[in-house]
DNA sequence: TTTATTATACTAACCAGTTAGTTAAAGGAG
DNA sequence: CTCCTTTAACTAACTGGTTAGTATAATAAA
């Protein structure tokens, strides 16, 4: 692994926990155990930095979807190879999400056309599948969009809440079972989402 | 309105939209059109000034859905009062669901006891609804956590995105049926997760 | 020789928090 | 009613520390 891709590295997992006003780049020197200087060399500034952070999460993501899409034709199992990509790279690489969910709440200031259309492709994917699965009739005509935030928020809440759930399931014992973590979560999801589509 | 009152309002439009390390004490005091001094007059620091900031925001989210719940005791009505209250609310304080995903983002650094506590209560709500739907045998026994994730994701999202979307649909002019905005959105995801719990 | 990398040192801007004080209202004493 | 004291609300200006970014010189690798 190069020096510059451990600077990435490092850059994305700091700006992911601490967000970007809350990352320096003497932090980000440090954890990926190099000079400064050498990130200004790679790196024109720290606008410049992130950009690249956010650029690479969205083309992970986005290239996991589509060479998972392949593998299948059937709108409900697409449906639920979908659901379960983005959580399987949600969960593998759980920066991703929490960086997206700091650009929603900051209006995506950040983000850069060439990532708005990356992010666009996302949505048409699953855009695509649902609109095969009402076209083959077996799917009830829903609100898209509406299905595209059930799915990627729920997931983003469900895995970027783990830790903050671990916390409080310990300061409050009580509460184990309200908050305790399963691993089957996707499938959960996509049982309630499917029923949710279907006709009948 | 006072000036305390004011501050309160402002830093947590600010809060939201700058996250925590994004806004300055100084960036407040100017949209509040107070002196600095005064903040600290009033606040201990900053990071007290927030956790003011956090408290009253899940308080009042809290107390609408409380006394919105009380108003039925059919579970699926029930069900729907707490997407549509959660929604609406979100919607009229939009700071909330920001400064949240910007919690959820970071582990929760700043949640306090207090905060943790009154979040703990929202989610039993939801639990009683549920659970009084599976004992009448009328939901599905799912997991309750899934359900919560879907409702306060799938909303926060929404609305989180909203601006996001606007600006996106100017740009690429294609994707407006993709993006557009409806009004309805808590009515369409209460009917995809109703179906999604119901026995038949 | 060019490319990648470190060490050190610097600066200009910024930012949380402080200081030392002002203003105004309210209340009591003479 | 007027002088004195207290208290709450408020301000201008400052301080000490941090941070993004630069400059320069020296090495190591390719």
């Amino acid at each position: 692994m190069s020096k510059k891709e451990i600077i990435l590295k490092q850059a994305k997992r700091l700006f992911a926990k601490m967000g970007y006003d809350g990352t320096t780049m003497d932090k980000i020197a440090s954890k990926a155990d190099v000079n400064k200087a050498l990130i200004y060399y790679h790196f024109k500034n720290k606008e410049n930095l992130y950009s690249c952070v956010l650029r690479d999460s969205v083309n992970a993501i986005y290239n996991y979807i589509v060479e998972k899409k392949k593998e299948t034709d059937n709108y409900e199992i697409a449906l639920k190879v979908y659901i379960e990509a983005f959580f399987l790279q949600a969960k593998k690489d759980e920066t991703f999400i929490r960086i997206l969910m700091r650009e929603l709440a900051s209006d995506g200031i950040h983000m850069s056309d060439n990532v708005m259309n990356r992010f666009l492709d996302i949505l048409k994917t699953l855009n695509e599948i649902i609109e095969k699965g009402v076209k083959a009739g077996v799917f009830v005509k829903r609100d898209t969009k509406m299905v595209h935030f059930i799915v990627i928020g729920s997931i983003s809440y469900y895995l970027s809440s783990s830790s903050l759930r671990k916390k409080l399931s310990k300061k409050f014992t009580q509460n184990e079972p309200l908050l305790r973590n399963i691993d089957n979560a996707p499938f959960e999801l996509y049982k309630i989402i499917l029923k949710g589509l279907e006709k009948r």
